[in-house]
DNA sequence: GCTCTTCACTGACCGCAGTCAGTACAGTTA
DNA sequence: TAACTGTACTGACTGCGGTCAGTGAAGAGC
């Protein structure tokens, strides 16, 4: 796993390792808000000012950290459309990667994770391309399973695959971001797969299909 | 405008005022997270520990402001729906809605304050039921048009109106949410009109109208 | 008169994120 | 050898949100 901010001349990447493992052990153990920076540089060896020269602040540790998690994340999300049987429609296989969604941030991720991810993307003040990008692989694959879907005339949009995608990644965002602010009174899948299933009615050839 | 958390005797009252007033002069001033509580209650004449007596923490002010602004909001869509001609469509009355908060939220309201709502809604030990609850006004009035929609048979669905109405919201609220992260390079009310005819195409009765 | 309780209010104090003037030391030049 | 430069690192310090033991005054009961 790459991490950024580092010059790389041996021991400040090192340096930087430290930081970072100490904070992931932390982190593994505890929630965000409860890993103090004093704690992170105390278990890494360093003084407070030398986690300053590697990270702006500890938000931006928070997000190099979800970073890294998340580009697995995807990973999974691509294995997991991957594993789908060879002849499923468009619709089937993105609300299959809805509810796969779905089912890893209410399990694997969880909500504190999902809160902190969605409150350092907030700050703006932390580069989380990774995260909000529209290079991330997220929106690839999601516009890959539509782009094929309008090419057998399943689906049908004057809007682009491309586009079709950031409206689908948004979305699920935003049905997350509710998910966490009504947190625990609110059924994540239930409510992302009806919300696409809306979406999808919308983008399809042929209508009056099953809502 | 009327504040929670008073026990409301004469001078406690008056003491809470004094600190919503200091409070909101500051902040039609200055950015939130530039008043200090330090701040209010030098401005309110109180010490620091009279503060916490009427607000559980700086976010519960910020909410209690900002609850307060969202109630004179939803009265303003309220007006803009009310103002549209008699024969509008439900369709024409929701997409108008639509152009009308992003409007709303990027004049009025402003990046500033969207982005502090996000937080403070996150922060989750403090009471947002105003601005979340589903009984606010937001709510009914987008499902008055929904219902209206789907009486004249305009609007079809297997869910209610109550239900479409809360998808509605929790998509303009996750598109807001995706222009404070992306902002300034967000387009609000192209992407929120575009979401809104995405979903409208998935309930309209007749298919294959514009996109 | 006197204690006891209640209650609005106080401000010194704490914990933690973030800062910055300063140190130590390994080259580099003269 | 001496003086200079760059750089990895330090830790005391600041600012701010939040806490809590304590104060003073206004009743209640005797």
């Amino acid at each position: 796993m790459q991490i950024s901010y580092c010059g790389d001349n041996g021991d400040s990447q090192s340096t930087m390792r430290k930081l970072f493992d100490s904070a992931a052990v932390l982190f593994s153990k505890y929630e965000f808000d409860d890993v103090t920076v004093d704690a992170i540089v105390e278990s890494a060896g360093v003084a407070k000012g030398t986690f300053y020269l590697y990270f702006k602040s500890k938000d931006a540790l928070i997000a190099a950290f979800l970073l890294d998690y998340v580009s697995r994340l995807d990973a999974e999300y691509k294995r997991h459309l991957d594993s789908q049987p060879r002849g499923a429609s468009a619709s089937d296989l993105l609300l299959s990667l809805t509810e796969k969604i779905a089912d890893m941030v209410t399990g694997a991720i969880g909500y504190n994770r999902m809160k902190t991810a969605y409150k350092v993307m907030l700050a703006h003040d932390v580069n989380m391309d990774t995260i909000t990008g529209y290079n991330r692989f997220l929106y690839e694959i999601s516009a890959d399973v539509i782009r094929r879907g309008i090419e057998n005339g399943e689906l049908q949009s004057s809007l682009s695959p491309d586009v079709l995608a950031r409206h689908y990644v948004t979305a699920i965002r935003g049905i997350c971001y509710e998910w966490c602010i009504r947190y625990p009174d609110f059924d994540l899948k239930e409510h992302a797969l009806t919300h696409v299933r809306i979406m999808l009615n919308g983008i399809c050839a042929k209508p009056g299909s099953s809502l």
